[in-house]
DNA sequence: GGTGGCTGAGAAACCGCTTTCTACTCTCGG
DNA sequence: CCGAGAGTAGAAAGCGGTTTCTCAGCCACC
């Protein structure tokens, strides 16, 4: 079988069989193809023709390995079914895809030493990373730090590592959340505690620990960050006779208000619960759910910028901190019996 | 600056650097790090150390390039933010993982002409595809098959073009909601309509025409696949006086319930509303919602077995169809005023 | 002791594309 | 009329691996 006929069958169509077809050499055929420097209106006619008919495709991969750069990211969170991260997710390749870059996506259940061996090998892939709320510990963050440049951090700062961070005020949306927890007549608040190697776990930990004593009684349970945590921790609530939850996310306060429905507990008749991250869902469940709101496309957008910005050898912008609006749904009213009120 | 010096700090470290430290040829080093034919254990202890000391790790893009394989996969689905593609992605991932494969996604916004680009696009970064209920037209689909190739499909099926599907008996599920529904006495059904893209949507709009005249009345409304879709279309359904709300999927159906709760029209007391697909938000809402459960991560695993079985050139499991269940929870009741029961 | 088979490692080709380098042609100015 | 300079396209050297091919060395066997 003549080998050189153009369109056989099995074989690929390679930048060499263009220009083969066409009878110019390969590099005529790249130049064509990016249309780059000045070639001979008539010689790319013939190229694209050629390629047109052959049905060519530059090989991605081989462009990856002359150019050295693959065109791909890489994001890399804690768990693929949180809709949080699902929504900085989406902003990521929404503005990555308009620079022409596509999603490489990992999830490492929570798991850290998964998250050490994604975040490296997802790099190795990739041009870049955005590491999503990373559960591993500074110390080794920082010692991967060379190995994953350029990358950016949401949800998460190690400083001097020479990675752009973007967070999130925690600590505001606490103080905002127990403000108006405080005014409706609460005084003794459950915190559903997310994973402890959670770095905004621990942030907002520390600003319910920081208030004021005496304020009110603070009721710290372990829960995790998932539905099913915040269903199994309800009768602990209740047991404890807190009069309002304050749960790490918002799945975590679905949850509890799922326990809560199935034991009849009223919300927020009883019991009071808040969330964190405000997504989607919260604005349509019934009782709407009262939640501090996260800006997660925001996020993904500003993150592919830094990234960008790293990409491109540019300085990327500032390190931002976003603070969270609190939201006043349906599922927070005043502590029974209380009579304070604003 | 002597640049053969190993370690030197801007110097990338590749196979030849390791060969030269070790003092072998890069056949050598490249048999030793895949673990191929045998080595004198000696040189391959020097290749190792040597690895080890300069960090060195091979090139995933070189590997692709050489190999003729990326070790990814890629997956398009219509809405990155829909729960029900996230478990399937979920699924995807944590059994591509296994084999080592890693993960692009792409989102089309349930965008057609996005779509056809993304599909083609992803394909060529990857070894392998899965389209996640494609919006684009059997024709377009068949068209382009050999160029994704190889590829499965996930809740479409397109026979002939020889890509494995893995379906959803999406009639089987609408039957049950309406045997469900009409023992409780609903009378006067509204459909929320999918988009029309939407194969599924056709197949759930198919079964519920295709009752036997007389049993009930359909309320066909055109609706989409969102939360807010749902939400909008609610005043509609009160408008049309209907008693159930059939919705196209679960995050529709929350859409509705939010805007009904918004409005004071009780759930299932005057309206009843049934969802498809059982996302995990489902079972925790007030009232849980009563829908289809779809396997959605089992869908996951099992496109991602197909699609190894293609990779290695071996014969794909048959294709299957999973029947949903009809998970009854509170948000459907009897019929207002209805003294029909089962 | 010569030869055949076998093992193990290096040389070199190859994967498909980009880009520098080089050679050639053509134009224009002195 | 000749040489400099601009513009165009091909040759070839990468990019960083893998793999075939080749050959040297060793052992065993006749």
């Amino acid at each position: 079988m003549d080998t050189s006929r153009p369109g056989r069958p099995g074989a690929p169509v390679t930048i060499g069989r263009v220009a083969e077809a066409a009878g110019v050499s390969r590099a005529t055929v790249s130049r064509v193809m990016n249309g780059l420097a000045s070639v001979d209106p008539e010689l790319a006619g013939r190229v694209r023709e050629a390629a047109a008919r052959l049905g060519y495709e530059p090989s991605t991969v081989a462009r990856s390995l002359a150019l050295g750069r693959t065109g791909m990211v890489a994001i890399v969170v804690p768990d693929l079914e949180n809709p949080m991260f699902q929504r900085v997710l989406h902003g990521l390749t929404d503005a990555a895809g308009e620079r022409g870059h596509r999603l490489l996506v990992a999830g490492s259940n929570e798991d850290v030493r998964e998250e050490v061996v994604l975040a490296a090998e997802a790099r190795r892939r990739c041009d870049g990373l955005v590491l999503c709320a990373p559960r591993m510990g500074t110390g080794q963050l920082a010692g991967m730090a060379a190995k994953l440049a350029p990358f950016v951090l949401v949800n998460r700062e190690v400083p001097g590592i020479g990675a752009p961070s973007l967070l999130v005020d925690h600590a505001a949306g606490i103080r905002d959340i127990v403000a108006h927890l405080l005014a409706l007549g609460h005084q003794r608040l459950a915190y559903l505690a997310g994973p402890p190697t959670s770095a905004s776990n621990r942030d907002r930990l520390d600003a319910l620990r920081g208030y004021p004593a005496g304020r009110f009684e603070l009721v710290e349970l372990e829960c995790g960050a998932t539905f099913a945590d915040g269903h199994a921790v309800a009768d602990q609530v209740l047991r404890e006779r807190a009069t309002a939850i304050v749960a790490y996310n918002d799945l975590v306060a679905f949850g509890a208000l799922g326990r809560l429905h199935e034991l009849g507990v009223e919300v927020p008749g009883q019991v009071s619960v808040v969330g964190f991250d405000d997504i989607p869902f919260a604005r349509y469940t019934t009782p709407p759910l009262t939640t501090a709101s996260v800006p997660q496309v925001e996020l993904g957008h500003q993150a592919w910028h830094r990234l960008w910005a790293l990409l491109e050898r540019r300085t990327p912008e500032p390190d931002v901190r976003f603070t969270p609006r609190l939201e006043v749904r349906g599922s927070t009213g005043p502590a029974p019996g209380a009579l304070r009120y604003m």
